[in-house]
DNA sequence: AAGCCCCAG
DNA sequence: CATTCTGGGGCTT
């Protein structure tokens, strides 16, 4: 095994990560919503299936996505809510999310139910005058116990603080919201999250790192492992391994033909327990949307009364997160035969004129002038003068105007050497025009590549062609063909230099690279962001070389791994 | 910027 | 597998 990407490994058991995650969370709230149902066997429902359930239910065997049918038959007197509009679940989510900020200024949302927070700074404040108990659970595994693994480096301490920063949260929440969760605590994302549904539900559990190989050991593939999904996992089974030893036993450059050298890089120090992915602050949303599934729409009418009811919704949706959005993007799935459901999308911009003030509701002359943007591009995807039968529509609003967005941050205009990305923010408002015409849609038509495996049954040895010229492709893209474009590196480097001169500091006031008299003026809550951006620029740049820019298949998107991997269809 | 893919709960 | 109803991020074009 080459080391070639790890830090020091002083540094990596420099923080103290929690992981928390609510109790069914969509079931909780139901119940607070309505105490009867505290007793009782709950499931959340959303269309034909049961999305989740109370742990009553789940003693009757009872599944996430599971079909309602199956479900009343493992328990008949199982009782129903339906989940299908997700604004309670939101609004607790975010009430969670505030509480936990208390604590940190760090804390990154994971969907609606799960919060990691990086309390380093605050473990490492307690540990002048706290005692260093433990409390909750401490996952343990004796005969798998690594005593070479004994750490001195002081994260014993932060850890052991880390426990009571968690239960303290977790009793917060519970008071003050009346919701039970779980945690995980450990030294990076992916051990915390995962120790902490060694013990559920209301509880919490502490990984120390002589523990981490025993623990890590425990987990039957590599799948459990957040960051490898359903496409990485079969496609790293076809070299017939699975189980987080074999994958580190397995020869790195053959992990590298296959999959590249950035996701391997990436795959092998996960099942080594190394995760160096910062915890980064949620803010707003990039995209607020919402999505309807349905089982037959086939007339434009149809359509035009779901769009609407949908756009009514959002509506409200948008005017309570106060930015202005300048994209709109619309999601079809049509029927398709052959299983693979994909959705279909198109998006435009719109005028932001739209927007303009407006509280709860547009205008009537507004509501129909996006109306007709959405028919625009749905027409994009959907030829109606054919039959057609749809499943889903969806809307989605996205790229935001305001000066808190996250990626044109004030932080980024201020600071003085990252001009590149300050010119390029300028770009993109200048080009917003005032204009409230439709933008124009070409009548270009959507001619759809069908790229059915069918033809698999017709091959003697269709599994191992395909894998082989999977691999072709895969050599053709790993070399000299895709280093990065020269616009990109300069870019690159342009971040580089600026990062350099950032000094480490953990000041709090006015952070380098801004003009203090003009931060000085700024609103106190104003500064308090760019400090947070500055920070969280530091820790992503600190570990750019293994957490940037990694996607794992990148480089053959058209058809998907799976296409030359799988062909058992 | 638009379209496609992968990942998460 | 996806199924629900979302959200984030990366790459190619």
């Amino acid at each position: 095994m080459d080391h070639e990407n790890f830090e020091n490994p002083m540094e990596e058991h420099s923080r103290t990560i929690i992981h928390i995650d609510i109790d069914c969370f969509y079931a909780q709230v139901e119940i607070l919503k309505n105490p009867n149902l505290k007793n009782v066997p709950l499931g959340i429902q959303q269309k034909n299936i049961v999305v989740t359930s109370n742990y009553i239910a789940r003693e009757y065997g009872i599944k996430k996505c599971m079909q309602i049918v199956e479900a009343k038959k493992l328990c008949p007197e199982l009782v129903l809510a339906n989940g299908e509009d997700l604004k309670d679940y939101r609004e607790m989510s975010s009430k969670v999310h505030e509480t936990i900020r208390k604590y940190s200024q760090a804390v990154e949302k994971l969907g609606l139910d799960e919060n990691f927070i990086d309390v380093s700074i605050l473990a490492k404040e307690k540990l002048v005058n706290e005692k260093f108990d433990i409390i909750g659970n401490k996952y343990e595994n004796l005969e798998q116990e690594n005593m070479n693994e004994l750490c001195y480096c002081g994260c014993r301490q932060r850890l052991s603080i880390g426990t009571q920063i968690a239960n303290e949260i977790r009793q917060k929440i519970f008071t003050d919201l009346g919701l039970t969760t779980c945690a995980g605590i450990s030294y990076n994302k992916m051990l915390a999250k995962l120790v902490g549904s060694t013990h559920k539900p209301n509880q919490q559990t502490v990984l120390f790192p002589e523990n981490v190989q025993g623990f890590l050991r425990s987990l039957k593939s590599i799948r459990s492992i957040p960051g490898i999904g359903y496409k990485t996992y079969e496609v790293i089974k076809t070299l017939g391994i699975q189980t987080i030893p074999e994958v580190l036993d397995y020869p790195t450059d053959k992990l590298q033909e296959l999959l590249g050298k950035e996701s391997t890089a990436k795959i092998v120090n996960l099942c080594r327990g190394y995760d160096p992915s910062p915890v980064k602050s949620s803010g707003k949303p990039l995209s607020i949307g919402l999505e309807d599934s349905c089982r037959n729409i086939n007339g434009k009418s149809e359509v035009e009364i779901k769009f609407k009811q949908l756009l009514t919704r959002l509506i409200e949706l948008v005017a309570k997160d106060g930015r202005i959005p300048t994209t709109l993007k619309v999601t079809v799935r049509k029927f398709d035969k052959s299983q693979t459901s994909h959705r279909e999308q198109k998006q435009t911009s719109i005028p932001p004129s739209i927007f303009t003030n407006f509280t709860s509701t547009l205008t009537e002359k507004s509501e129909k002038k996006i109306l007709l943007i959405i028919m625009k591009l749905f027409h994009k995807i959907v030829d109606v003068n054919k039959p057609f039968h749809i499943t889903l529509l969806g809307l989605s609003f996205t790229k935001f105007l305001d000066r808190l967005n996250n990626k044109n941050t004030i932080a980024s205009f201020l600071m003085k050497n990252v001009t590149v990305q300050a010119v390029t923010n300028l770009q993109n408002n200048e080009s917003i025009t005032m204009d409230d015409s439709v933008p124009d849609t070409s009548l270009r038509r959507t001619n759809i590549i069908e790229t059915d495996g069918s033809e698999s049954e017709v091959e003697p040895s269709p599994k191992k062609s395909k894998i082989e010229s999977f691999f072709a492709k895969r050599r053709c893209l790993s070399s000299p063909m895709d280093s990065p474009s020269p616009s990109k590196l300069r870019v690159a480097e342009l971040r580089l230099n600026s990062m350099e001169r950032i000094n480490e500091n953990e000041v709090l006031d006015c952070p380098p690279g801004v003009d203090p008299t003009v931060f000085s003026e700024l609103p106190s809550d104003v500064q308090q962001e760019i400090v947070n951006d500055w920070k969280n620029n530091q820790q992503t740049s600190s570990s750019a070389s293994v957490s940037r820019s990694q996607s794992n298949f990148s480089k053959n998107n058209k058809n998907s791994i799976l296409n030359y991997l799988i062909t058992d269809k």
